[in-house]
DNA sequence: CTGAAAGCGCTAACAT
DNA sequence: ATGTTAGCGCTTTCAG
């Protein structure tokens, strides 16, 4: 038994294997009949084009390649997992294959890249999240269609997809200031992050606004990933220097839990002592009690977006790069209270 | 420019198309200085053979679907993922890649299969973790290479990639008999899970080979996924039942937590009150004090036998159904405690 | 041991 | 509006 090619359904309609080519294919120039009776056969046939041949005579692959770090790929909290997801249902719409790729974030110019790039196997690329500058310069050699997605490149103007960040520090800031509260401390980590610094700009700028003044003694931040761990002991440094604090704002759910966590152990009660406040809404699978107020990010939309843009890039339909901010939105939850 | 080909390659080498492919696919009856001679200039020219090209003719895609449930997918721990990323490492040594396709765990009948399935553009499949009876029976039906990853039918005997459940079990239990626990619980959920079910035999195992009576009352099962909060509702259960539990064997690691988290929190200490092992060794990114024992599952190892157990079966080196028992070995870290 | 040539399934230019 | 055909890059007989 073989499989069904373009001849069998040629035959079986009675007409040439261009005329099927080109009903598959779309090019209008068809009439409606013998497009209808083509599609019939197809159907009936359970016909499916070769890949291989398609891809032999049209020199795209019809795969797209996905890349991010190990970690993040592994990463407790399903943030990259869910942007994965959501390229995935955009793509199979498109009739694209995703290739996800993980590669070490200290990837560094000697390492082999990804397989199907020196393979030359994909159409375009998504990366997600940061990677090792030497790996992105390395994917921009090959010069192929390429959209970031969560993180974006200090130099340079490339195609990205990136949370409103500066929106959300503001969002989140304010949420806590209607609420009375005038002593919000900052929880970061990870400063060097992009979208980390433009949380902390959101939250300063949310600050001022209010003419509330910022003070540094409640910005805590250093240079690790942003872990439970991170939070907790952050949340420690930051207790110890000032006492008074009554809000605190993390810049992702993750260190917000190790925050919770950290004030738990310590008899401190959220919200009755301490409203927090937290970004992304990961949703984690966690006792946390109580749920958390935080930033939402829509994780699957920005799949979506990062497949279309990329989509428009390999067919020229947009020439020069372009970055596109979507929207995030405060989530009102138990872990914040009014103090008013 | 265009993409270096087979040509390009017999031309610059002094050789025709025919030997250049030979030598790709080491076909022995090539000279050694022929050989060397393609070889290098297929170095030089950096010539990767075209995979539309080779699969048009080959009839092979090149391709494994890799397949599980959009819960485990997005699941905290990174089980899945860390064999996804065996099977990946594994997957291209040999030269091959792998389709991630997610599909909703309550799939039945009407549903659409993965986009690579209907298009039949794999050469096999592995399936990671449970998934619904109606999808498997789908992809039955195609008749294609395929292995199963950390789940087995009951009925039907197919490649299968296992963890040691029972072994674990045993191995669990005896640590905290061997540490002078007599009246030691296990905290299961999901018993329907085949996993599950051998961890809580492998559990009973040992206590019968210790001569200690199993009692039904400690042993806390339902058809939960087993979560944190599962872990903890199901802790509460257990000492209302009984206040002289002085050990639990929780069924996975995430449930241990839980468990541990809900100790914690009516001040019960860990392990000076109560021993907790889990199974599993997910290492989730948590705060938790003290660190758990536990079974260690070798993840990634999952995933490298269950792709050559496939590339077995495709290159038809295996006729029969195999199953394949990884090792599990105990992990002794904090949550436990000698009692003698 | 190596080369010539057919043909895998499809697209697209060209012909009708 | 539809058909004919060359050729994409490769593997694989079959000849030499």
């Amino acid at each position: 038994m073989h499989n069904t090619t373009i001849k069998d359904v040629a035959k079986e309609a009675n007409v040439s294997i261009a005329t099927v080519s080109l009903v598959i294919n779309n090019h209008g120039r068809i009439s409606q009949d013998t497009r209808k009776k083509v599609l019939k056969t197809i159907k009936n046939l359970n016909y499916h084009p070769s890949r291989s041949a398609r891809g032999l005579v049209s020199r795209k692959t019809g795969n797209i390649g996905f890349i991010l770090t190990e970690e993040h790929f592994l990463r407790g909290e399903p943030f990259y997992s869910k942007i994965f997801l959501g390229v995935e249902f955009e793509a199979r719409i498109h009739d694209y294959y995703i290739l996800l790729a993980t590669v070490s974030s200290s990837f560094s110019k000697g390492d082999s890249l990804p397989r199907f790039i020196t393979e030359r196997n994909f159409d375009g690329i998504i990366i997600a999240g940061k990677i090792s500058r030497d790996l992105i310069n390395s994917i921009l050699k090959y010069d192929m269609p390429l959209v970031f997605v969560d993180y974006s490149l200090m130099n340079g103007d490339y195609p990205t997809i990136l949370t409103d960040n500066i929106k959300g520090g503001v969002l989140a800031t304010n949420y806590l200031i209607e609420n009375g509260h005038k002593n919000i401390a900052f929880i970061g980590g990870e400063i060097s992050h992009p979208s980390i610094m433009e949380r902390l700009q959101g939250y300063k700028l949310a600050l001022e606004s209010a003419k509330l003044k910022s003070n540094d003694q409640v910005v805590i931040t250093n240079d690790d990933y942003l872990s439970r761990q991170n939070g907790c002991s952050a949340a420690e440094i930051l207790l110890n220097r000032r006492k008074d604090v009554t809000a605190i704002f993390a810049a992702n759910d993750t260190t917000a839990i190790g925050v919770m966590q950290c004030l738990n152990n310590k008899g401190i009660k959220v919200p009755d002592d301490i409203s927090v406040i937290g970004f992304d809404d990961v949703q984690a699978d966690l006792l946390l009690d109580p749920p958390l107020t935080t930033i939402s990010v829509p994780k699957l939309d920005m799949g979506t977006e990062a497949i279309q843009l990329l989509l428009g890039i390999i067919n020229k339909e947009n020439i020069k790069a372009r970055k596109i901010l979507v929207p995030v939105k405060l989530i009102i939850r138990e872990s914040t209270k009014n103090v008013n």
